[in-house]
DNA sequence: ACTGCTTTTGAAAAATTTTTTCATTAAGCG
DNA sequence: CGCTTAATGAAAAAATTTTTCAAAAGCAGT
């Protein structure tokens, strides 16, 4: 299913700047921060507004199409997300992102959790951080 | 051994600011903004100023001895970390904070993850979200 | 305790980022 | 096509973070 029938599908317009971030965001490949967006996005479409851009991302964020990376430095970053629970890993050096899928390695460490903190665990945000092939080779 | 003994023995000085932010965080138990560390801090020390609540952070993040949290809506919270490999289990309802020591359960699919992608992993950040005790009987 | 050197502080200003407001535009539906 | 309502973009406002700089305070060595 195209990103346009999911966001439809769950109550919301196909309009241009939608359009605008999800075409830059394909092209990115690492996070882009509302500003840069908006930078790229206006080459695309002269007119484009920020607060587009950030009422955009927050639409594509809630229905599951779009992604917020946290990173040491800055947590405004997005980047386009695949359907379905996954996480990221990102290089450190030149930022590139890739999601991978859950992997449910974590229900033992959870249960753990569970048992000894007496919390109930509902969710969790996992991001593994690295040098991605190029940057282990250039590695000045 | 204390807190001060580990910034100063990094190479930075004990002064009241720094006091007043940990003597804040410790009492806190949840994630603050710099926004509320300073104004819980006022009340310790009359003359503190935002901008060495935003400095203190900084340097205390460095040490080790604070350490920023990632939520959905905001990424500005800091909370008091132990010394070593943690991570935090926080309540989405209340914001209380956990720590709980490294359990390296993931070696097993940073191994994967390193193999099917050529990236080589070097950290990770790992929240687990949920309800503690409290807020899960009055769910209301 | 006192001195001198250097880091650190707090106020103010500046820069950046995010949110609000509101008149206008344009999606999507018949 | 025309209607209805969601969505847009400009501008202003609010909130957050960084920079600047003179004054204050930490600390090492007397
Ligand atoms: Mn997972
Ligand atoms: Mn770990
Ligand atoms: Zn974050
Ligand atoms: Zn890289």
């Amino acid at each position: 299913m195209s990103w346009e029938e999911r966001l439809s599908r769950a109550g919301w317009r196909i309009t241009t700047p939608r359009r605008v971030v999800m075409q830059v965001l394909q092209r990115a490949g690492r996070p882009l921060s509302p500003q840069e967006i908006y930078m790229r996005g206006r080459r695309i479409h002269r007119s484009l507004g920020l607060v587009s851009v950030y009422r955009s991302l927050e639409v594509l964020e809630r229905v599951g199409l779009v992604r917020r990376v946290h990173q040491e430095d800055r947590c405004d970053g997005y980047i386009l997300a695949s359907p379905g629970h996954h996480h990221i890993l990102l290089c450190r050096r030149c930022g590139r992102t890739v999601e991978f899928p859950g992997a449910e390695d974590l229900s033992g460490l959870i249960a753990q959790v569970e048992q000894r903190t007496g919390f109930q665990v509902e969710d969790h945000l996992l991001e593994l951080i690295g040098l991605c092939s190029p940057c282990q080779r250039s590695k000045s």
